[in-house]
DNA sequence: TTCACTAAACAAG
DNA sequence: CTTGTTTAGTGAA
């Protein structure tokens, strides 16, 4: 077909049938045109394209604000007579093709992992409305050294992977126990080679919107982990988690998680953290609080706020009830699957927390929890489990709160720098991973802050 | 130079 | 085949 042809019509095409508000703008390659933005109606109207802004507009358009994949292109087929005739699949590759690229690319698109076995995820606006349209993984984006070589491996062909001759640095060894190795990004990046695994937590679009996945249903095929954006700076890419029930197959991780937190963790700092977001109807599923409780249960039961009243160790035991409909899990950053009590505890890196401003909140004082209780201020604990893997530059400045007791002996240095507890937190990664091979008894993953 | 877009490679389900 | 990610290339602003 002809590009040229095709992107005219589309552009007619375009303006056709959307809505009353819509006013057709004559524009020579981009459709553009002003869009309200409910959710942030402070910013002003912002551009779109064609296949990105029918895409928003089809995810506007649903009643849950957020459609599959293939809900997006039965509304294009049914809504812009452009494409009314280009839904079966010999015309309909380029369009479709643009319509993925868009939502994979901009950071206005978030994934959502989509509960049903065999669905595809969805797709949802991100709530802060993503930076200009683009995730900032762009080509055009500066990246750091690290990132360009990460981003440089991410794409590299299997066969040329292979003939690395040395793992990438940072790279974790291949995990004896196939939990490892669902620690990926997004399902599409799912399968990388294991350097990406553990060298970049890319989730998805941006770096920024990544996806923290969900916890797969119990009757799941396969328990998508965690997808987590990589981020050369914070990505917007949030994974979002919709209803996920209990899984019971990472036991090895949530273990792993469970036991420091306990070990780390006053039950208290964690009372009243609120993952609720503002621009989203329901909570906000914090990928750490899932992390203590796989089933979401406290954090549906209080508004996505933890009550206080409720000891970690009751949390953990309870047996949570169905999360809600829609539940977003928080954005997660990139070095979470590596520190995930700091992003829970509220100590989420400064870059990330600026420049997605989604994820982990704490629950504004005047809004309080269901308990009536005042939320406690966020603190940032050492993460218990650090692997060896290089933390981004860009991550390294964890934003420190005081504790609200600051007499307490878990008391920090407000300047505290990442790398400098990284040091003080490696274990024997080779003792481990053997012990795991070994059937993982007698593991105990329960470290000393002061290690 | 940047942005929007198309095409396509590639991977996974 | 579908879904999803990423890169390359093109043309307009």
């Amino acid at each position: 077909m002809d590009p040229g042809n095709e992107n005219s019509a589309r552009e007619a095409a375009a303006g056709i049938d959307l809505d009353p508000d819509f006013e057709p703008q004559s524009r020579p390659r981009c459709c553009t045109w002003p869009l309200p933005r409910p959710e942030f109606p402070s910013q002003p109207p912002q551009p779109f394209e064609v296949e990105a802004g029918l895409g928003q507009k089809a995810i506007e358009s649903a009643p849950e604000k957020r459609l599959t994949l293939a809900q997006i292109y039965e509304w294009m087929v049914r809504t812009v007579p452009y494409f009314k005739d280009k839904g079966d699949s010999n015309s309909s590759a380029g369009w479709k093709n643009s319509i993925r690229h868009n939502l994979s690319l901009h950071s206005k698109f978030v994934k959502v992992h989509n509960e049903a076995t065999g669905k595809s995820s969805w797709w949802m606006l991100n709530p802060h409305g993503g930076k200009s349209g683009k995730a900032p993984r762009r080509r055009a984006v500066s990246m750091d050294s690290h990132s360009k070589l990460l981003r440089g491996r991410s794409r590299m062909p299997k066969k040329k992977l292979a003939m690395l001759p040395v793992p990438p640095e940072g790279a974790l060894p291949m995990s004896p126990v196939g939990h490892f190795l669902k620690w990926s990004g997004s399902p599409g990046s799912r399968h990388r080679d294991e350097a990406d695994m553990w060298t970049t937590f890319r989730p998805r679009s941006s770096s920024n919107t990544s996806s923290i996945s969900t916890r797969p249903s119990p009757g799941g095929p396969e328990p998508e982990v965690l997808a987590v954006e990589e981020m050369p700076c914070a990505g917007s890419s949030y994974v979002g988690c919709v209803p996920a029930p209990r899984n019971e197959g990472l036991e090895l991780l949530d273990g792993l998680h469970l036991a420091s937190a306990r070990a780390l963790l006053p039950p208290s700092s964690l009372a009243g953290f609120c993952l609720q977001h503002p621009g989203l109807p329901g909570p906000l599923q914090g990928y750490g609080a899932s992390l203590f409780n796989p089933a979401e249960g406290p954090l549906a039961a209080g508004e996505g706020c933890f009550p206080s009243s409720q000891s970690l160790e009751a949390l953990l035991a309870s047996d949570p009830p169905p999360p809600p409909a829609d539940v977003l899990m928080g954005q997660v950053d990139p070095i979470l699957p590596q520190a995930p009590t700091l992003l829970l505890l509220g100590g989420m890196p400064s870059s990330s927390k600026l420049a997605t401003g989604v994820g982990l909140y704490p629950k504004p004082p005047e809004v309080p929890g269901p308990s009536g209780l005042v939320p406690p201020i966020p603190m940032l604990v050492p993460p218990p489990v650090m692997a060896e893997a290089p933390i981004p530059k860009a991550l390294g400045e964890p934003v420190v709160a005081p504790p609200a007791d600051t007499t307490s002996q878990d008391k920090m240095p407000q300047d505290l720098d990442l790398d400098m507890y990284l040091e003080n937190l490696e274990c024997d990664m080779d003792n481990i991973i053997s012990d795991l091979m070994n059937g993982g008894e007698g593991l105990d993953f329960n470290f000393e802050p002061d290690l």
